[in-house]
DNA sequence: GGCCAGGTTCGCT
DNA sequence: AGCGAACATGGC
């Protein structure tokens, strides 16, 4: 049992609240994240121990500054794993992320202004890692929140390793030898179809071999990125730039074919009907390079309930 | 009860 | 190339 304090000072202007409250879908939990009472808490796995991290703001948006706590039960912290286990919080929370070209670009845009300003603040959160965000992107294919959110649950709960810490229990994601272990039949004892266990397993297995090496795509240019991606069954466009997103951290991805994505769009620029990917795509050049993060705002518009036209757009609680 | 959900693949024109 | 069906489950 082991247990340190570190601090992170992020790229102002960063709202710890929304930011967090993105990265867990506004709703207390996404996967094996967790933001209560102001802590976002997050069991990782490094390299085999798992460490417990509690991050909160002691700053303000102006001024922003992060305390995180990291606790161990297995192993002793020294100064090589917590500065590890920082850069991954900052990873995840985005804490590096410049906004300014952002707000210059939308400022006198007129479907985007009101939006970006009343999440000012707001940074891309990202996944632990590529192979975490793949699996959960296919998971959430097709179904609906409701239903992903269930499912997610039960794979986290049921295959993440989980340490208990202070009277409480937390998981970390489902490691892939793991997901090769359960097998299909393990992945469709908890809600999944034939066929997304087929990928998810075919996907662990091959990560585990070392033959699909995800983080390595870190290194690679938005296109080789995406061709790769779309070259993994069960992995179409769709999914490679919700990762170019989430857990790439690219700043232009822009998934043209997502339904609620083209319906937000209806609404913001020409208050109707839903834009055609090809339309959506068209519109979003203007927001070139920067449409990762017109993505995740027009979804945090939603999500977060801050703009009340918009929440017809997303039918499916979005 | 039927239809659909933040997709993808497969089989058929 | 483009179109429709199947997939598995919960909510409306």
């Amino acid at each position: 049992m082991d247990r340190t304090i570190v601090t992170i000072e992020p790229k102002p202007p960063y709202d710890f609240d929304l930011t967090a409250a993105y990265a867990t879908y506004f709703r207390g939990h996404y996967g094996a994240e967790r933001f209560d009472d102001g802590i976002f808490r997050r069991l990782l796995d490094c390299g085999g121990h798992l460490c417990l991290v509690g991050v909160r703001s002691v700053g303000t948006a102006g001024s922003p500054l992060l305390e995180v706590e990291i606790e161990t039960s297995g192993t002793s912290l020294d100064v090589d794993l917590v500065s590890g286990i920082k850069r991954q919080v900052a990873w995840i929370l985005g804490t590096d992320q410049d906004l300014e070209p952002l707000y210059r670009r939308t400022m006198h845009d007129p479907a985007m202004e009101s939006l970006v300003r009343g999440l000012k603040g707001l940074h891309i959160p990202h996944t632990a890692s590529v192979y975490e965000a793949l699996v959960l992107a296919i998971l959430g294919q097709q179904i609906s929140s409701h239903v992903a959110r269930m499912v997610r649950t039960l794979l986290i709960r049921t295959y993440g390793p989980s340490a208990d810490v202070s009277g409480e229990t937390y998981y970390a994601f489902p490691r892939p030898e793991t997901i090769v272990a359960a097998g299909i039949e393990g992945l469709r004892g908890i809600k999944f179809n034939a066929r997304k266990g087929e990928y998810i397993v075919g996907i662990a297995e091959r990560v585990e071999s070392g033959e699909l090496d995800l983080e390595g795509l870190k290194r690679q240019p938005d296109e080789e990125v995406v061709s790769a991606l779309i070259g993994i069954r069960g992995v179409g466009l769709w999914t490679a730039q919700w990762l170019l997103i989430r857990a790439l951290g690219r700043r232009d991805g822009f998934p043209h074919g997502d339904l609620a994505l083209g319906r937000l769009l209806g609404i913001l620029v020409n208050g109707g009907p839903p834009l055609s990917p090809q339309e959506a795509l068209e519109y979003s050049r203007r927001w070139s390079p920067f449409r990762s993060y017109v993505t995740t705002y027009l979804f945090a518009a939603v999500r977060s309930g801050r703009f009340p036209f918009l929440s017809r757009a997303g039918r499916a609680g979005l």
